[in-house]
DNA sequence: TCTAAGATTTAGTTTTGACTAATCAAAAAC
DNA sequence: GTTTTTGATTAGTCAAAACTAAATCTTAGA
């Protein structure tokens, strides 16, 4: 039975694969990641290159095994689950689920999250648009069809499929302006040079930076 | 922000308070219900000491101060109202979710437990009967009309209103045999000689040792 | 009152996962 | 092709919480 603090690292590790798109990842950014030291973070790749769950290679960085994706995958499966479960049943807001889930993934039983996911009609995407792994590790669709906003010329007409800063405060600014899951919007202005994109949702006109921008995903419509 | 541990030790210590109607309780007592060795108990008596949660005497045993004794009642009510809100929710039995409590009670925000409160509409027991303390920490009565099974002669008529052994098995025994929260019986024979209670539930005549008859509270009725 | 049994405490280890500081490797800059 | 900078690893500590075995206290029995 893996430590909470090992289920950490291996659904760290996951999420820098899926988001840098590389299959190792760097010492140095796991410890950002989980922040941690330097230090800790090796020693921690010893321990779980030691349990099959990692290939470590000095100076190189990790990977994940077989063992090591799977228990990964089953992490994110329950991290989001939790998420929609909270929402769907207590009506949490989406900015309030991800701290909450954080700490309930290590504490529930498989058959808890089984029933969790019939309950909820097993659904495909959390409260974020974030895709919920099967039960025998399978990730339907990285959303394949989604862009970043910031990637939007002017006057696309786009929905938000996902958001990927889980940030309480970010979350409430995109619920304060409408920029909710499945809003629409049309792009108006999408400047690189002035590092802003501007939209208009319904009636309001709304503005993000770039760095903002980047982290909503959309699909085009229309 | 007391560890896992901590939590623990305190909640034991409080059931057994309560369980034995004692203030203090002996070091061997809490190593068995915590299931460790004496010598760690003493050890961990001395961090609570430090604390100011428990009051530790040497060779006599420990009792909670007043802040060690609400975080015990803390973790009760925590308890107590994930069992009921999985019961709501997602269907489980009542032999399910005490394992499942045990876990979680330690994963969840002050928020979360607030909300479940709410979304249950302040409920005063959970599914075994255990009164839900109070979030200012008073405990609504501790059934001060309940008696044992045990203790009832033949031919009371009787409501099952409390269950004190939760392990699955015993549990799921009164499941089959119809002794729900809430059944009605009539005992038709209660003799210490022979340690045996029986019962007539609905059509059937059940039979039970003292020992399981003492773990079953009731009010009389009629 | 003394002693033996039973419970409790102490002392010393172990494991897990963190830390810092020092060293070492690799990459970049000159 | 050195040198510098950056990043990674090692070595040594620390704290929490458990363990075992030895020592000590309490108490009940003789």
């Amino acid at each position: 039975m893996p430590s909470l603090t090992v289920e950490n690292y291996l659904k760290a590790i996951l999420q820098l694969v899926i988001s840098t798109k590389s299959e190792w990842i760097s010492t140095g950014q796991l410890a950002t990641t989980v922040n941690v030291s330097p230090g800790s973070v090796t020693s921690m790749l010893k321990t779980l290159a030691e349990s099959g769950l990692a290939t470590y290679k000095p100076y190189e960085g990790v990977s994940l095994t077989k063992a090591g994706r799977n228990l990964a995958l089953r992490m994110l499966r329950r991290h989001r689950l939790i998420e929609l479960f909270l929402v769907r049943t207590l009506e949490l807001t989406w900015d309030q689920v991800h701290e909450e889930a954080e700490n309930m993934e290590h504490a529930v039983s498989d058959m808890l999250i089984e029933r969790i996911d019939e309950y909820l009609g097993r659904p495909e995407a959390d409260p974020h648009g974030d895709p919920i792994p099967s039960a025998d590790g399978y990730m339907r669709g990285e959303r394949a069809r989604a862009v970043a906003l910031s990637s939007c010329p002017p006057s696309s007409r786009i929905r938000i499929v996902r958001v990927l800063n889980q940030e309480p405060e970010f979350l409430r600014y995109l619920t304060e302006t409408g920029l909710e899951l499945g809003a629409t919007a049309i792009v108006e202005q999408n400047s690189t040079e002035g590092g802003l994109v501007s939209a208009k949702v319904g009636k309001k006109l709304v503005s993000l930076g770039h760095r903002a921008a980047e982290q909503l995903l959309v699909e085009t419509i229309g």
